[in-house]
DNA sequence: CAGTGAGCGAGCTTCCGCTTGACTT
């Protein structure tokens, strides 16, 4: 087998697989897998004094990859790099060239934005040199990106808490959802009254018209509807309006994790792993991009699969232009590989339905505009000067939205069935009413921030890229700045007034409101870390530094000023805060709320961020008295908690009396009330005030606790417990040498397995290929 | 997945963007 002349790099290996069919036997394709050098991982590696000179380094598991490049470029005549067209793919390449030791005369740098056999043979039949300019603005950003996250975490660690970070996108990303969350503190909702009436024409059914204005009060409300009872409704004014809708650009990464969690459910994260499987597997296009671009072929493709299946009339071949902050356009817009395919017959659920989500928008994209008739219909009421409007709207042509129909974050419930179709109407036709209803309604706060809206705010601002919006979602819900709501919401009357027959009738209905479930909702920590690097950090924390700072590296590409002169600039100015913010001062920690006096010892009471999160502390560090700590509760709050409420949480532990000869104490820990006693633990349930609970109650718990612990056992093989069979939460499971094992589906007696068939189990299962980790898995430290 | 339960005197922690595997609690 002759080896062939000629090697490319390109980034991701499933593309080199794909190209590598294009180009036939004199050529061979490897993948760089990524970058293959950065900045250390563990240390600053920035030599601020030669000019922020980085150390950079092959990554420990990166160094076979590397060698083996470093082979095959030594056995090739013309070595190929063809990493993306972005400024990390720039930088990709050149450092590829340096690491490999390549030649120039023996080096071509190629780009190709997308994966067909004719953008490749272009790509090579159109060489050029690596773009320094480029190379440079990515170790501009890299730098800086590793000055600003290595200076300010230490900041946070000395004047906050050990192990923050603070980072140029994820601070900034925390600040959009504390500054949310204050906004919706600060909302103060307001009732109003709408008003809906159902009229009848000479002919055809009821149809439904809101009143163009909204009541401040119930009393106005009333007084209206009074004046219905005897008024005469009269059509007005009809206005017939055709209206025409265009389809919305294909998927980037940003658009498909907002449609997937609206229309499917999923986490950012979730899409992100079902898309790279269905990548790995050639059903679609690269995922993490964020160009709307389609290649020629694709949009030919979409064609005859549209005039085929749909005919000529749905058809509109259209070019998309990407309107972010930032965009790089290294690939294509996300599409299918083959549009022709349908749906999937192989994969998971998951993976079926996002590919044909990600199909339809791409076919949708290249469709003709929707047409629809609108049409708005007033209606007077003698004796007052509000109106009534009812619209319809009747489909002309189906155009795109055969195929799709975007979702949007913020629909609200349309309660004027605008989409319906009106009986035919007359002006100065006389109605009747049917009914007519004033409903209470609330101003509405603005919506916190979902990852999906997040993701498209980030996308807005510039700030974060396709392969760092679900990671980044992840670091802040790690570090624990940000959670997802659990709060179910709490009930709330709204009146309604009926008028039927001339007479009104009111009732009051009940609604759920302020519901924070599933949506990100800043911690303690995450708002005094952000008020805290708010206050000393406001240039990095401004909304605008990302693209501010973008404009600088433009610069740079450009080759206006060399990289470490601009790095020089902004480091002249950022260390000083650095070192001001370093600076400790006396008297409370930053964030601290100082609640009272505790009136037992007289002894100062706060709350603030300690060690292992929020805390209440009565006394003074400096005092000769070692002052006390109890950590708030999940459900406390440090901006909120009352002295009474901290107070109490020093009531844990005390113990309640004994039993057996041993002492019995209650206390809260990490996760929430229980019973101690000889060594054991018992929960207790939540509706039961730990404080009032008594002796008897508490033994009552250890006794149900030990017959369960008993129950538990189902069989035991040896005196040391170390292989038992026990009965959990999900059924029967085994244990043996501290290690947990499923027992097959096919046991149904688990009791009555022996030994040697338990042992059988455990044999097998220590030697099955391990499962794939689900990467959603949040790990605990 | 399978059960947990402290303390504020260890040492370590940390960034953003490219990209995939490796691997038990």
């Amino acid at each position: 087998m002759s080896t062939p002349r000629n090697l490319v790099i390109v980034e991701s290996p499933h593309k080199a697989k794909t190209i590598e069919k294009f180009l036939g036997p004199d050529y061979k394709v490897m993948s760089s897998a990524g970058h293959i050098r950065d900045l250390k991982k563990h240390s600053f590696s920035i030599d601020v004094e030669k000019d922020f000179a980085p150390v950079y380094v092959i990554p420990d598991d990166k160094t076979q990859l590397v060698s083996e490049l470093k082979k095959a470029a030594r056995q090739a005549d013309m070595v190929w790099l063809a990493s993306d067209e972005d400024r990390e793919g720039e930088a990709i390449a050149w450092h590829l060239y340096e690491v490999l030791g390549l030649k120039p005369e023996k080096t071509r740098r190629i780009v190709f934005h997308e994966i067909t056999k004719n953008a490749i043979l272009h790509a090579i039949a159109n060489p050029r040199g690596i773009d320094l300019g480029r190379v440079d603005a990515q170790q501009a950003r890299r730098v800086l990106d590793r000055i600003v996250g290595f200076e300010l975490s230490p900041v946070l660690w000395k004047r906050l808490k050990p192990s923050l970070s603070a980072g140029r996108v994820q601070s900034v990303a925390v600040r959009l959802i504390v500054e949310r969350e204050l906004e919706i503190r600060n909302f103060v909702s307001e009732p109003y009254y709408r008003v809906f009436g159902y009229f009848t024409a000479a002919e055809g059914p009821a149809f439904k018209a809101e009143l163009s204005k909204r009541f401040a009060t119930a009393a106005e409300a009333h007084e209206f509807l009074e004046s219905c009872a005897g008024a005469n409704f009269t059509i007005g004014e009809i206005t017939v309006k055709p209206m025409r809708k265009s389809p919305a650009p294909p998927f980037t990464t940003s658009t498909l994790q907002q449609e997937a969690a609206r229309k499917l459910g999923f986490s950012v994260s979730q899409t992100m792993m079902i898309a790279q499987k269905l990548y790995e597997n050639g059903h679609i296009t690269y995922m993490r991009t964020d160009s709307v671009n389609l290649s020629q072929e694709a949009v030919a493709d979409m064609s005859r699969e549209i005039t085929e299946k749909l005919g000529e009339r749905y058809l509109h071949v259209r070019q998309f232009h990407t309107s972010s902050k930032g965009a790089q356009e290294a690939h294509e817009a996300i599409r299918p590989t083959y549009i022709s395919r349908e749906t999937l017959d192989e994969g998971t659920d998951r993976e079926k339905k996002l590919y044909s989500l990600i199909r339809k928008r791409a076919l949708a994209s290249q469709m003709a505009d929707a047409e629809v008739e609108k049409t708005t219909v007033e209606i007077a009421v003698s004796g007052r000067p509000e109106q009534f409007t009812a619209t319809g709207e009747v489909l002309k042509f189906d155009g795109f939205l055969r195929m799709y129909l975007e979702s949007h974050e913020d629909e609200v419930l349309d309660e004027t069935g605008a989409d319906g179709r009106l009986p035919i109407l007359r002006h100065g036709e006389a109605l009747n009413y049917r009914d007519i209803t004033a409903i209470e309604r609330f101003t509405q706060h603005p919506p916190r921030y979902t990852e999906a809206s997040l993701v498209k705010k980030m996308e807005e601002l510039g700030i974060g890229r396709p392969s760092t919006y679900a990671p980044t979602i992840s670091t802040i819900q790690q570090r624990e700045y940000v959670v997802r709501g659990e709060k179910e919401g709490t009930p709330r009357d709204f009146e309604t007034m009926t008028l039927a027959d001339g007479k009104i009738t009111e009732a009051v209905r009940t609604e759920n409101t302020g519901s924070d479930r599933g949506k990100l909702v800043p911690t303690d920590i995450g708002m005094i870390v952000n008020d805290f690097l708010t206050e000393y950090f406001p240039d990095i924390l401004d909304y605008n530094f990302t693209a501010r700072i973008e404009e600088r590296f433009d610069d740079i590409a450009e080759g206006k000023l060399p990289w470490s002169e601009e790095i020089a600039q902004f480091y002249k100015l950022f260390h000083p805060a650095v070192e001001g913010a370093l600076s400790h001062k006396t008297g409370p920690k930053f964030g601290e709320r100082i609640l009272g006096t505790d009136p037992e010892t007289g002894h100062p009471v706060s709350v603030k961020i300690g060690r292992f999160g929020p805390v209440v502390q009565i006394g003074e560090t400096e005092s000769d008295e070692k002052p006390r700590f109890a950590s708030l509760r999940k459900d406390q709050s440090i901006q909120d908690i009352t002295l009474e409420e901290a107070l109490k949480l020093f009531e844990f532990p005390r113990t309640l009396g004994t039993f057996e000869d041993k002492d019995v104490t209650v206390a809260i820990g990490r996760f929430g009330p229980y019973v101690r006693h000889d060594g054991k633990f018992a929960s207790i349930p939540a509706d039961i005030a730990p404080g009032e609970l008594t002796l008897d109650e508490a033994v009552r718990l250890i006794e149900d606790k030990r017959r369960e612990e008993a129950s538990r056992v189902l069989k035991s093989f040896d005196q040391e417990g170390t292989t038992q069979i026990l009965n959990g939460r999900y059924g029967p499971y085994i244990v043996h040498d501290k290690k947990n094992y499923k027992i097959p589906k096919s046991i149904t007696t688990p009791a009555e397995l022996t030994l040697e068939q338990v042992m059988e189990i455990v044999k097998a299962s220590d030697e099955a290929p391990a499962k794939p980790r689900r990467a959603s898995s949040r790990r605990k430290k």
